[in-house]
DNA sequence: AACTATTTATAAGA
DNA sequence: TTCTTATAAATAGTT
C-alpha cells in the first residue's frame, strides 16, 4: 500500500526505517483503537523503537490487560507488579532492620549491656570472645608502642650523631680561631663561622624539622654535654 | 476501506461483529508483526474479544516486553514523582545498609578484627571497653554461680532437713521393733541408718531410685517419701 | 470463506 | 518532520 511494494524484513536504511515505524507505529494504534472499538474487545498494543521510545494503547488500561493476560496465561503473576517494587524495598528495608537490631543486641552484649537474658553458657562464650578480642588488641597496641618507641629512638640516635658532628665542628673551629690569632679575632671568627657552620649541618638530616635552627650555640653545646653525660653511665 | 464506510463504534448486529472483529483482529497482529520487523521495534499486542478470547502478538516474549514496559513505566513515574514510595523505600534500605556496614565494622573491632585502621588513643579505648565490658561479664557471671550455689545449698538444706526427719521415723519404726522384738532389730537399724544418711542426700527426692532401699523397711520409708512429694507439690 | 468495491494505509518523493 | 500522491493493502458488505 503505497507508490511501490515493500518486502516485509528489516528497512536497512536508518531514516526510511524511522519515518516507516512513524507511520505504521500511527497505524497500528489507530487499528488497534478501532477493533476495541468497533468489536467490543479489550486491547492493549506496547511498542519500543529502536530508539527505546515507548508507544503504547491500551483499551481500558495497561495494567488491567497484561493482569489479564497473565490470568489467561495462568502463569504466577510476575510480570505486573503481584509483589510490586514498592513491597520489595519494604521486603528488603525490614530484613535490613532485623539484621541490624539483632547485630545491636549482640553489640550490646559485646558492651557488657543487656546480659539478663542470658545463661552461664552464653556468658562464658561471651568472656571468652572478650577475653580474646582483648588479647588481641594488647598486642595490637603494644606493637603500635614499640613501633613508636623504635621510632624514636632511631631519631633520637640520629640526633644524636649529629650534635657529636656539631660538637666536633665547633671544637674545630675554636682551635682553629685560637692557633690562628693569639691575641686577634676571635670575636669574628665565633660569631661568623660557627654560626654558618651549624645551620648547614642540621638540614642534611632533617630538611623539615626547622625548630632547632633557632638554637643559640650554647643550648647545642649543653645538649650535647648531656648526651655524653648519658653516654657514660 | 471497504464497500463502505462506516462509522467507528460498537457494532450492534452481533455476527457482524464477530466476524469484522476477526478480520480486524488478523489485521492488527499482521500490522504488529510487519512493524516489528520493518522497523526492528519491540511490540507486543494483547487482544480479548468481547466472549473473553485471547488472541497476542510479540516479537519477543510477552513477559519480557511487559517487564520492559514496567520498567519503562517506573522510570517515568520516578522523573514526574522524584520522591515516588519507591524512591524513599530506596533511601530508607540504603540508609539502613550503611547503618548495618558502620556496626558490623564496630563488631568486627570489638571481636579484635580488622584493628589494622586504628590508631593508639582508639586502641586504648576499645582496650578500655573491653575490658569494662568483660568486667560486667564477670560480674554477672560471677552472680549467676554465686545464685545457683545458693540455690542448690538451699535444695541440700531441704532434702536434709528430710532425711532427718526419715531417720526418725525409720528410728521410731525400729524402736518400737526391737521393743516387740528385744534382740534383733538393733544392728539392722544401725547399719540401715548410717549407710542411709549420705548416699540418700541427693537422691530422695526421686522416687524411681530404690537401689538402696534394701532394708526390710523401704515399703514404709518409700510410702513415706511419696506423701512428702505430694505435700511439696 | 470468497469476492470485490471501496476505503484506508502507506511508500516514495518533495 | 510533514504533505502529497500513487498505489498497495485492508476490509465492509455481499455472495
Amino acid at each position: 500500500m503505497g507508490r511501490g511494494k515493500i518486502a516485509i524484513r528489516r528497512i536497512d536504511n536508518s531514516t526510511s526505517r524511522q519515518v516507516t515505524f512513524s507511520k505504521r507505529r500511527n497505524g497500528l494504534l489507530k487499528k488497534a483503537k478501532e477493533l476495541a472499538i468497533l468489536c467490543d474487545a479489550d486491547v492493549g498494543v506496547i511498542i519500543f523503537s529502536s530508539t527505546n521510545k515507548l508507544y503504547e494503547f491500551s483499551s481500558t488500561s495497561m495494567k488491567s490487560v497484561v493482569q489479564r493476560y497473565n490470568r489467561s496465561k495462568e502463569e504466577i503473576n510476575q510480570l505486573v507488579n503481584p509483589m510490586s517494587d514498592v513491597k520489595l524495598w519494604q521486603m528488603e528495608a525490614g530484613l535490613l532492620k532485623q539484621q541490624l537490631q539483632n547485630l545491636h543486641e549482640t553489640h550490646r552484649q559485646l558492651m557488657g549491656e543487656e546480659l539478663c537474658g542470658l545463661g552461664l553458657e552464653d556468658l562464658q562464650k561471651l568472656e571468652n570472645q572478650l577475653s580474646l578480642s582483648l588479647q588481641v588488641i594488647r598486642m595490637k597496641k603494644e606493637e603500635s608502642l614499640t613501633n613508636e618507641i623504635q621510632e624514636l629512638t632511631r631519631k633520637g640516635n640520629l640526633i644524636h650523631q649529629e650534635n657529636i658532628e656539631l660538637y666536633k665542628k665547633i671544637y674545630e673551629a675554636r682551635t682553629y680561631a685560637t692557633n690562628f690569632d693569639e691575641n686577634n679575632g676571635f670575636e669574628a671568627c665565633n660569631s661568623g663561622v660557627i654560626q654558618a657552620h651549624s645551620p648547614t649541618n642540621l638540614h642534611l638530616c632533617q630538611p623539615e624539622d626547622q625548630s632547632m635552627l633557632d638554637i643559640p650555640l650554647r643550648e647545642t653545646i649543653s645538649r650535647w654535654n648531656d648526651c655524653m653525660i648519658d653516654a657514660g653511665k
